[in-house]
DNA sequence: CTCTCGATGCGCT
DNA sequence: GCGCATCGAGAGA
């Protein structure tokens, strides 16, 4: 399966969200290839952006939202869980795209190792569940998803617009504008999409 | 099923 | 010090 190229990540970040849907992640790790189906993602869209990491400014953190698309945004929250987003747009203009839940495809054992045997949706229906599942950690920040050996996408089954559903994004915060954009898609009823809170989550 | 709450590291104010 | 782009255990219904 063909890579995507670091065409697709240099558009518009709404427009690659939307085409990531459907796309396979690809992990290698001593020498097994983990892969899943992405099935949520959710788009930050530059400084005016409240609710991205960039919205205050470079720093040593989110530094790689502002370099060259096609890169891998790794981070580390709430003192014990990573993230992974794809960077977007052209270099100078800080956005990304945090992959929220995949369908496991390949590896699906040791996924389960990594999620302390835990099974089913699971492995990888949450955004840092996955990077348990896959071992994306922080040194994969910065890592290239174009040429990169570790992490990349690959070319898979494009979702049809009627399966894209869209809705406010999860657990952000920000002003009225990052609350309430539609800027998380899902594919629409798959069983590996987040369970969204009915609490603990501000729209 | 729903909801609450604690864990825990670190970048930023 | 504060507050997080979260998760999972535990309680209650």
């Amino acid at each position: 399966m063909a890579r995507l190229a670091r065409d697709f990540y240099a558009r518009e970040t709404l427009t690659v969200a939307r085409d990531l849907l459907g796309q396979r992640l690809v992990r290698l790790v001593r020498g097994q290839e983990l892969a899943g189906r992405i099935v949520e993602v959710e788009a930050y869209i530059g400084q005016g952006d409240a609710a991205c990491h960039a919205s205050r400014g470079r720093t040593a953190r989110n530094a790689v939202m502002f370099g060259p698309p096609g890169v891998a945004y790794v981070y580390f929250v709430y003192g014990m869980h990573h993230c992974v987003n794809a960077v977007t747009e052209p270099a100078g203009r800080a956005a990304a795209v945090l992959i929220r839940a995949i369908e496991p495809l390949v590896g699906l054992d040791v996924m389960r190792r990594n999620r302390m045997g835990r099974t089913g949706v699971e492995l990888t229906n949450g955004p840092a569940k996955l990077c348990y599942a896959l071992e994306i950690e922080r040194d994969l920040n910065g890592a290239d998803l174009v040429s990169g050996q570790a992490l990349w996408i690959e070319r898979d089954r494009p979702v049809p617009d009627a399966d894209v559903a869209r809705g406010p994004r999860v657990g952000v915060r920000g002003d009225e504008r990052a609350l309430t954009a539609p800027w998380r898609l899902w594919v629409r009823e798959h069983p590996y999409v987040s369970r969204a809170r009915t609490t603990g989550r501000r729209m």
